[in-house]
DNA sequence: GTATATTAAATTGTACACAATTTAATTGTG
DNA sequence: CACAATTAAATTGTGTACAATTTAATATAC
């Protein structure tokens, strides 16, 4: 009757999952993001939307989901809410009509210089140092390579 | 007409930012996961309710939430769901009624052996070697607590 | 040049997350 | 002991994620 941990119960323990620290922090980081993201009505999600319009306007559905790593069936519905809000426009492309183009409008121009703010808040939350933040953010995107290959 | 890039336009830039780091590679783990985890019928987060049953049997919900940063609005029908794939059972405390207490059945127990290859399978996936994922590990929980707290 | 294959979004259905509220049980106070 | 305050789950409503399918448009093959 021996309750003798095996190399199969370490691995099994929560606490030594680094999908569950990932998973956590993940969640974590967004609650942090939330109450910013609330004064400009975004959503954590609708915000890095933002930030790729941001920093390329008018792209297809497509070329936002490659850069987020999200499909059609994340997107439209996000994309719709977006636009309801006034931030974006989606519009058929003429060339080729299966594509949505999505494009900012004014007030999601504008919103930009509000958001900008945003980053100093969260690294301050953290209390890291930002190369420190840096370099954490570089292993997990080398994780995240490993991963999608 | 200077289109000159400010720090506040650098600090909005997507791949600078950890959150989204953590965001996609938490998300891309999950699609690791999810075939190995298809073989026992769980999803990712039932597989971790699952981790902390295994762990230690016949929890309330809120002890299990607690060790999982979540709440009964996420664990109720989580947990319903377990209970009717016949993994737990849920019942209400005696000594107070406005608890449920959480129990694998012997199904739950004996699935723990089936999961226990998952880990291995996980960890060649990520081509990290052990101590570098402890490490990552580590500074990811690290960070969370700063996040929390 | 029409049938077939491919592609881009949208849709459908399932399962989280979580804020806010509700329900029911227990605790604390006068 | 009554009764307000607190607590534990459950519920409600909104917004992702994503597999699988559908729809519509374009490309390709024959």
């Amino acid at each position: 009757m021996s309750n003798k941990p095996t190399p199969a119960d370490q691995a099994l323990q929560l606490d030594k999952q680094l999908c569950f620290a990932l998973y956590s922090t993940s969640l974590a980081m967004t609650k942090v993001y939330k109450p910013l993201l609330a004064k400009l009505n975004l959503t954590y999600p609708q915000y890095v939307v933002m930030l790729v319009l941001w920093e390329n306007d008018s792209l297809m559905v497509s070329e936002i989901g490659e850069r987020l790593f999200l499909d059609s069936g994340t997107l439209t519905p996000l994309l719709k809410r977006l636009e309801s809000s006034g931030l974006i426009t989606r519009q058929r492309d003429a060339e080729d009509e299966r594509r949505v183009r999505v494009k900012l409008t004014a007030a999601g121009n504008t919103l930009k210089k509000q958001a900008a703010e945003i980053p100093a808040c969260v690294v301050s939350q953290t209390q890291f140092d930002v190369p420190e933040l840096l370099s954490l953010s570089q292993r997990i995107k080398n994780l995240r390579a490993h991963l999608m290959s």
